[in-house]
DNA sequence: AACTACAGTTCCAGAAAATGGAACTTCTTG
DNA sequence: CAAGAAGTTCCATTTTCTGGAACTGTAGTT
């Protein structure tokens, strides 16, 4: 096995709630010998892919790589347009907004721009959250023919919270709600009292699909401002999808039934 | 020579005119057989350092270098970036370099890297002193809004000095130089004969601003010293900003119309 | 100061992976 | 369809990687 796929692996230890590793970190993590996990990290500090923080025993990522990884966003520049979007619509209204890509039955947010208002939604970069339970999981899931959907839970859905769909069933008939609406959204889901709205779009030459989302205290939000969100939103999605030629894209409708979905 | 030097290597290559790579490139950039450049793209893309563009023989880096790269800036604090550019600056002209941050109307210095010159500032780390009446406070000031200030002061200003504003009308006014000039300049104002020259700068991600400022006595310096001082300390600002997305961080252009703000 | 517990490093031989040249397969383009 | 370019696979040799154990270093405790 080659050492690469180890290097990948102790990236794949960082997360939000943890910005540097340990040797001890990846024998539990990883459970590696310490041997190697000792000379895994300086071998990736000495080939410049991690840094010591200050002269401490411990790793963080380096700066090379967090140039590697800019550049991923502008190769794949469905990232960059949607970026460009959320930060337009986020600065508008003042709450936070979102880039996220699905990776199987995971979300993993790409792009953030918090919002200026004092209650802040906190944000998870980088982090995997069930695609399910949230709403921009269900915004990307809803572009996936109902039996591509059921091919990726098949051994049914666990919901971390109470107010997220509890069976592949009650998920599909929320992507049917999103299919014809244009737009998924969230409340009290991932985080208590927090709203979000979600539109995706795609490009199909390269078979890129991203979600676009506004976060916001749910507290704070009267309905019609909420519309005005979704109308933002769904005009930024729309100008992507025409540049794009993306088909399975669906211009948002105001909310005239207020189901949450 | 282990591969991981190899996959940093590869990873060098990507930069803003070249998204992806090919077997080619690798070939003609760092002189590898192309046998090797073959293998090392594919173990890479294995191993999830690489992406393949869509079914061509392009590779990218991918989303999970995007993740690693991402938590840099929260391991690497931006007092710590702004820090290395104060000493920098201040061991290339002598003087002595802060950083500090606002909390409210207050500033606080963080760091400080005492110059070398014999006319020597002395420093306050850790006291706080009125914002409106520094140049470091300034410029943190200068990044809010205007409404944002004046909700800083509901009982006006109390200057403690006859060179800092006495109004907060006047403060706004030199906010609004520093907001074009992309600097914040004081004199006279906390140490009589001190000269002192600032920029902020600050990171979207995760809300913080910090300033970074270098002091001296004014006689013992000439305007085009002082104009390199500009030029050193905004383009080391300019490199944070880059770095973190600041949008509200202005270049500083060098003085022209010598006007104190 | 000695003891202990824990974190990290170094050593070793066997096992596994990387290397570079050449032959081979696509893919482009005239 | 032929020629050239780009990419892949094969091979034996060389080098690196692995994992267990012994070793070093660093607190915290008595």
């Amino acid at each position: 096995m080659s050492i690469l796929l180890s290097a990948a692996d102790v990236l794949r230890c960082f997360s939000s709630t943890r910005h540097d590793v340990t040797v001890t970190d990846l024998v539990t993590l990883l459970g590696m010998p310490k041997s190697n996990a000792s000379r895994l990290l300086r071998a990736m500090r000495d080939a410049g892919l991690l840094e010591s923080v200050g002269d401490s025993k411990r790793y963080r990522p380096s700066l090379l790589l967090h140039q590697a990884g800019y550049f991923y966003r502008f190769s794949v520049s469905l990232i960059d347009r949607a970026d460009a979007v959320v930060a337009r619509v986020g600065e508008q209204c003042g709450h936070t907004g979102y880039v996220s890509v699905r990776r199987g039955a995971e979300i993993v947010g790409v792009t953030v721009h918090p919002g200026r208002h004092a209650l802040r939604v906190v944000t998870t970069i980088g982090d995997r959250i069930d695609a399910s339970a949230s709403s921009t999981g269900r915004a990307l899931l809803a572009r996936l023919p109902d039996a591509g959907v059921r091919a990726l839970y098949p051994d049914g859905l666990t919901p971390p919270s109470d107010t997220a769909p509890a069976t592949v069933d009650d998920l599909l008939a929320r992507l049917a709600f999103i299919r014809s609406h244009g737009y998924a959204e969230s409340n009290d889901e991932a985080v208590r009292g927090v709203r979000s709205i979600s539109v995706a779009v795609g490009d199909p030459v390269t078979g890129a699909e991203v979600a676009l989302c506004i976060s916001f205290p749910d507290a704070t939000v009267a309905a019609a401002e909420r519309t005005g969100i979704i109308r933002l939103l769904g005009a930024g999605a729309a100008e992507i999808a025409a540049l794009t030629g993306d088909r399975l894209f669906v211009p948002p409708n105001p909310p005239i039934a207020e189901i949450a979905s």
